[in-house]
DNA sequence: GTGGTCTAGACCACT
DNA sequence: GTGGTCTAGACCACG
């Protein structure tokens, strides 16, 4: 259960840790029960303000993803219905929807935007086959 | 020479300023010499305060994409290689990569990010047939 | 890590406050990871707005001299080629140029205008005597 | 006659031509008498506004550099105690000074300061013999 | 505590 | 007319 964060981004620490945790969670990567590691822990692996962590750990316990198990730390919160695709396509529209925008003001072609994109998957290591049958999300989009 | 700004939007008012300058200059829209809307017109026309707009154009003309003629107003600059596709691409890259990273944190496959991102260039009316041949761009990704 | 500013300059507050930044990285005297005074403890120090002070940080950020640590305040940035003798005359070189741009039109001859630096070097306490072996630029102008 | 002006520098450009018939007439290069160019001749030459160069003469004259010849233009006013060392070196000695404080701030050694200046001055055709003698200023700096 | 952003208004310099 | 600078004060986000 690892996190990446970056300082050094325009995005806030606190919500760095927020959203990468939505995102495991609504993929299924990380599941109901799971513990989370401990806010000096995270904090000090990262070299951030366990304030900043805390925090984070919070919102997303305010948010019912998280649970806190007294004496024990955080856990992934029992989560009904995740794991289908479109909530997960959901979270992701929006960044995708601010690059369409940003394609339309620089006047580039789709294709070529697409291409870049294609590429950018490829090095995140973003996999063109189906997804593992065992993956809660098996649809494809329309 | 119109600019879209959106007090609402989480982006601070001069960044969506520094932003749209520096598309529309790449992507040849706006071309060396050509005169910026007053300080004082943007602000009243949007109905800001003329610091922000001030603000902005002051960080454009540090970073050399406009120049002031003084008592006359600001002008984009001669900046030389205009126009091609990749710097373009590269103003687009980080978002792509951001995406990117979400897409593999949220566990999809490309095609279905590909298949979203297609239809966000289609909502924003970005043209998938080849630029016009008028256009600086006409280049492909390899 | 102590400013100067001279309120009644022709040069405005934010650019002394940008140039001296600018100065004491290039000699070295300030390193990377130092913090600087925080907006507020500055503008109290010298009966200035923080506004000034920040727009100084600001732009010093925007160049990649200084480094903001969100919630604790600046530092000087990890700018690798520090201390060398070049950079410093690089800086230097405007205003000596601009000088002896004047002084060709004071149709002046080159010793006299020497001597007369000579003096002004002295009473700022420049030192004629080889760099302290600890200072990073020890070379010498060929 | 010839004047440099440079639009992009920082210095305004009214500035530039004061200082300019300062440092002419102070050198005796340019002598009682003698025309300066039309305000409308001089603006078209250097692709400036005539304000500006309206601005200047007006301030040489208030100053009684310039004298206004009706229906001549204006002409060099018959200054009386022009030519000395003494007063051109101190039209040179702000910049000089200025430098001087940029070099203690940049811990330069006074060796290395002077020269650059040196090379400055040779690049700008600063001669280092003797004034020609029928040149006013013969005088040494002690 | 830190800096960022925006507003409002004044005054200045340049053309 | 243009932009630049500075002040004063408010509010926000982050740690």
């Amino acid at each position: 259960m690892r996190f990446s964060i970056q300082a050094s981004s325009a995005e806030p620490i606190y919500r760095q840790i927020v959203e990468q945790v939505r995102r495991h969670v609504a993929s299924g990567q990380w599941k109901a029960g799971e513990e989370l590691p401990s806010v000096r822990a995270l904090a000090q692996e990262h070299a951030i303000n366990p304030m900043t962590v805390s925090k984070a750990y919070s919102l997303l316990e305010a948010e019912g993803l998280l649970e806190r198990r007294r004496g024990l730390g955080m856990v992934i919160a029992d989560v009904r219905p995740r794991g289908g695709l479109a909530p997960r396509l959901a979270l992701l529209e929006p960044v995708l929807r601010s690059a369409a925008r940003q394609a339309a003001e620089l006047d580039l072609r789709a294709h070529d935007a697409q291409a870049l994109f294609a590429r950018c998957l490829r090095e995140h290591g973003v996999a063109d086959g189906p997804p593992d049958p065992e993956s809660p999300g098996t649809g494809r989009l329309p």
